[in-house]
DNA sequence: AATACGTATGTTTTT
DNA sequence: CATACGTATT
């Protein structure tokens, strides 16, 4: 046992501890993670059947890089037949074998947030209710706390205070749109995320055989994140692990950031009530952090209430003290984030990998990438509006999420009319009624002459459906034979959809088929990488299920050195040399929503505990006298979190230093613009770096740039002020085009402009995103 | 039926 | 500022 020896004490006895219950509470940066891999590792090795293993991870990227790290240890074949990943998708596997007890079809369709949302939002308006009262999102999350929380329609409705607090609340619907939406996704073949592991408790619960032979099967449980755990997933794990009890959890209660999703801290808390004879091991050396960074971030988890007796400690350097940067606006911050890089960089050496900008929320990522943009430095985004989101990506995946499973309905709904086929709202609408009246899916029932026929749709446009199911047919008779790949490009040529986006010929048609051959590239890449895997074929139905289910770390390509960009949720787990966090501003962080309550403030401190406790070498805190939100100026506080920090921890040299690349432009330009619109332009930049004038070079970039909001419509307007008759200019929706005539001063002035796509308009160049050919 | 435009409305975090 | 929906237009 050779790799026993690069673990510490506590880490070495929670390897060795076979059978029998165990907790390992685990701070932060104490290698959870290395005793979780040792662990198993060294089950395999004492001879445990690996085929009896199931890990349970936060990520499938994590659990893919723990498995080769396993089979570095063990060997390859030995390692090979570990059940690993994240809950959702190992039980959407163990529901693909065995949902048809449930009477779901083995390729049933995974509905995302966007899905579930759409489908609610059409049972809202067909029950014709007030869709004020009734808010989709709203009514969505909170059928979702219900299926978190193991309340089934039956429960709902068994339940009197429930009922009750709904009609106080006055949407008593609520239990009659739930159970529409259960039935309709049962119809549909579809399960949300939620009932991924709700149907798991269900199948478990109702067919003791099926119980039984999974706990025969997993006699070694483990999980990772546990405090991130909810009611639904503790149930899952509490039953497997009832018969051999060979259960190991691990965890930091410090770190339990997923409240909002049903995520309960007591299931880490109780742990030890709910098995016999838990042994506990608590692993509280850090490895990861300056001692610095650690008593840093112990001084404020000491303001916590709520949690469990720790000592986190280091041996590790003292380390630089944290720095904490004030800002005039979100710009401002931006642009001190990326000197700041760019000065490391320079004079430490560093990779763009040493560093992540960690923000509360997504919308944050906008400030800090333009400034990126402008520094030339590379980044990546994780999270935030993803690739797989964008329309166009959506479309073909519900074109081929179609082909797998023709009653999805909100497949169906999406692209029965996309490219347009004549089919519109009110034929829609019809079906809907009709087939639901049937019990039926809506491709089913357009599938049948007769029932379409007895519906009120004139002949024209049931020709036009009926042509639609074929052309499904048709793809569904090459998917027998073809892998993902091929199966997707023929989809997209068939449907038109490639044709669309061509026709269109606008710069944003063209962005749009780029995205749809990268989306191809993807497939390609994944069908080959599927046939290095024994079991796997690089089918359709292995693609769409592992998009699904993947979550946005696990998307991301990240062989490349890059700055990385993420919200701090989704930086759980990582570490990086040098952090920024930045919007420490009360109303952000802590989230204007998250302050109602004390656990709720409680739980807003732990994320700001995980974003300090990421930093392995150097943390910078930022925040800005005013803020961009919902496109206003708005003023901003400096976060209580700052404060709860030991000041000892605490740099504030630099206080007030404000941006270090000084805005450039010269405010005698703006003519007549309206001043009261403009944003603070005083020059507010840090004395040292005033030399940092922008060079025509960067100038240049700078125009290329495309504007991205209108917090810089005003510089819009400044960049197109010398924009004269006769000039090219490019639109984003209506292509190139000649400036025909210009009117109008500042802010108001317009161009007409004749497109070569046929069309003169008059634009506001405010407003406008034009990009200057000639 | 399709499109284009105006208005209202909302925003934490994610599998 | 983004999106989602309703209304007016062809």
């Amino acid at each position: 046992m050779k790799y026993l020896e690069a673990l510490n004490q506590a880490q070495r006895e929670a390897v060795l501890h076979k059978e029998g219950p165990l907790i390992v509470i685990a701070g932060a940066g104490s290698g959870k993670t290395r005793v979780l891999t040792y662990r198993i590792a060294h089950l395999i090795d004492s001879g445990v059947d690996e085929f009896s293993i199931l890990a349970l991870t936060f990520t499938n990227k994590a659990a893919k890089e723990m498995k080769t790290r396993i089979a570095s240890l063990v060997g390859e074949s030995e390692a090979k037949n570990l059940w690993m990943g994240t809950f959702h998708s190992v039980f959407a596997r163990l529901l693909r074998a065995d949902g048809h007890y449930l009477g779901f079809p083995s390729n049933f369709s995974i509905y995302d947030t966007q899905d579930s949302q759409r489908l609610i939002s059409s049972i809202i308006k067909e029950m014709g209710l007030d869709k004020d009262v009734y808010k989709y999102k709203q009514i969505q999350q909170r059928i979702s706390s219900f299926k978190n929380n193991l309340i089934t329609v039956k429960a709902y409705f068994q339940n009197p205070e429930l009922q009750e607090a709904d009609a106080i609340a006055r949407r008593p619907r609520i239990g009659d749109i739930y159970r529409e939406y259960v039935d309709r996704c049962f119809r549909a073949g579809a399960m949300d995320f939620d009932d991924l592991l709700l149907r798991t408790n269900e199948l478990l619960s109702r067919f003791p055989e099926v119980l039984i032979k999974y706990q025969e099967r997993f006699r070694y449980i483990l999980v990772d994140e546990y405090q991130d755990t909810n009611h639904s997933q503790y149930l899952i794990v509490r039953a497997l692990s009832d018969r051999f009890q060979n259960i190991c959890v691990v965890g930091d209660d410090a770190q339990s950031i997923y409240s909002f999703r049903g995520a309960n801290i007591d299931n880490m808390l109780n742990f030890q009530r709910d098995y016999d004879g838990v042994a506990v091991y608590r692993l509280e050396q850090n490895y990861r952090s300056t001692a610095t960074i650690v008593s840093a971030a112990n001084s404020v988890i000491a303001k916590n209430r709520d949690q469990l007796e720790k000592n986190v400690w280091t041996h590790n350097t003292l380390g630089n003290k944290i720095i904490v940067h004030r800002s005039p606006t979100d710009a401002d911050e931006g642009r001190f984030v990326a000197s700041t890089i760019f000065e490391s960089k320079m004079n430490e050496q560093r990779y763009n990998h040493d560093f992540a900008v960690l923000y509360r929320t997504n919308s944050q990522s906008r400030a800090i990438e333009d400034a990126l943009r402008k520094r030339d430095i590379p980044y990546r985004i994780y999270g935030g509006l993803s690739f797989y989101q964008r329309k166009e990506i959506k479309d073909l995946l519900a074109y081929l999420r179609l082909v797998v499973n023709p009653n999805d309905e909100e497949a169906f709904m999406r692209v029965v009319n996309f490219p347009a086929r004549g089919i519109g709202q009110s034929t829609l609408e019809k079906i809907t009624v009709a087939a639901n009246a049937k019990s039926i899916s809506a491709f089913d029932f357009i599938e049948d002459p007769i029932s379409l026929s007895a519906a009120s749709v004139g002949a024209s446009i049931r020709n036009k459906l009926s042509q639609f199911c074929t052309m499904i047919r048709s793809f569904q008779v090459v998917n027998a034979q073809q892998n993902a790949f091929e199966v997707a490009e023929h989809v997209a040529r068939k449907t038109g959809l490639i044709q669309e986006f061509k026709k269109d010929g606008t710069p944003e048609g063209v962005a749009r088929l780029e995205n749809l051959e990268e989306l191809l590239n993807g497939m390609q890449d994944f069908v080959e990488g599927q046939k290095e895997l024994d079991e796997a074929t690089g089918s359709l139905n292995e693609f769409l299920e592992d998009i699904a289910l993947a979550s946005d770390l696990d998307k991301a390509i990240d062989n490349d050195d890059r700055v990385a960009l993420m919200t701090i949720h989704l930086a759980k787990g990582l570490e990086f040399k040098h952090v920024f966090v930045v919007g420490l501003e009360e109303d952000l962080f802590p989230s204007a929503m998250s302050m109602n309550t004390r656990s709720e403030l409680e739980e807003e401190r732990r994320l700001f505990y995980v974003a300090l406790t990421r930093a392995e070498e150097q943390a910078y805190l930022t925040y800005t006298i005013n803020r961009y939100r919902w496109g206003k100026l708005i003023d901003a506080e400096p976060s209580r979190f700052i404060s709860e920090i030991d000041s000892q921890y605490i740099d504030n040299r630099v206080v007030d230093a404000g941006g270090s690349y000084r805005r450039f432009v010269d405010p005698s330009l703006f003519g007549e613009v309206d001043h009261s619109k403009l944003r603070q332009m005083k020059p507010q930049g840090d004395r040292s770096t005033v030399r940092n004038k922008p060079s025509e070079e960067q100038l240049r970039k700078l125009r290329k740039i495309k504007p991205q909001h209108a917090s810089a419509a005003v510089e819009n307007a400044l960049l197109y002020n010398h924009l004269s008759i006769g000039a090219q200019v490019s639109h984003e929706r209506f292509g190139r085009g000649i400036v025909k005539a210009i009117e109008g001063v500042g802010a108001e002035k317009k161009a007409e402009i004749e497109f070569e796509t046929g069309g003169i308009k008059k634009l506001l160049l405010r407003f406008a995103k034009l990009q200057v050919i000639s």
